[in-house]
DNA sequence: TTTTATTATCGTATATTTACGATATATAAT
DNA sequence: ATTATATATCGTAAATATACGATAATAAAA
């Protein structure tokens, strides 16, 4: 049991899925926000803002780098983040797509 | 440890997370396209199309539901799903939202 | 070179998710 | 009334995610 299935199902769905599970977690919306304020990278500021232990947003910040929505660079003693704006943009687009999908599939009404 | 600390953010990005949360498995989108396809209401005919099991369908719908995504009735032995139009329009305007506020917080430059 | 500061990674505990078979429930059909 | 069908729920196993302290790694500062 608990195998997992999500390779059967289109890429387009499954990219749609793995960039909505790194938006499923406050702390990491939270932490674009920070990234999207400060035009200057930073990376401590974040720990000191969050209510999280700095192991736990460098977790945080693994898994949007995994996604691909955010760029790293490590940079002497400090590393610097920041939002991947192509990769961020085509998500925004894929999203709206979808959206449009579903309603131009339906007659958007809702029958129950 | 462990400790669910998803409370300490604000409403509006936890609120965005747990849209994210439930969009996050390629079954649920996959689901999603189905019910807005068909503009008659389905149940059983999601699992016919879907590579899982009857319980784990049934699962998936319930977490759309609790998302408010998805909207419900039993209508006699069967029961019938469909899009709810009214919060899927607000989910897809509150992360447009998000989208908006992230670029024009920023110079939408990425410096590294 | 030693110390200090910044960040990543490891180890680990706990919580949550995913998946299914089995079973309960409830209606429709016979 | 009995049987068949549709769906939800329970129990459970395995996988993932969340969170943190401790520690490693690396570079700047002293």
């Amino acid at each position: 049991m608990a195998v997992n299935k999500k390779t059967e199902f289109t890429e387009l769905d499954q990219k749609l899925a793995d960039m909505s599970k790194a938006m499923s977690h406050p702390a990491r919306i939270a932490i674009l926000r920070v990234l999207a304020e400060r035009n200057t990278c930073i990376c401590g500021e974040i720990v000191e803002v969050m209510p999280l232990a700095q192991a736990t947003v460098s977790q945080h910040l693994k898994e949007l780098m995994g996604a691909g929505l955010i760029k790293g660079t490590i940079d002497g003693k400090k590393s610097c983040y920041c939002i991947n704006w192509e990769a961020f943009k085509e998500f925004n687009s894929d999203f709206n797509t979808l959206f449009g999908d579903l309603q131009t599939a339906s007659s958007n009404q809702s029958c129950c």
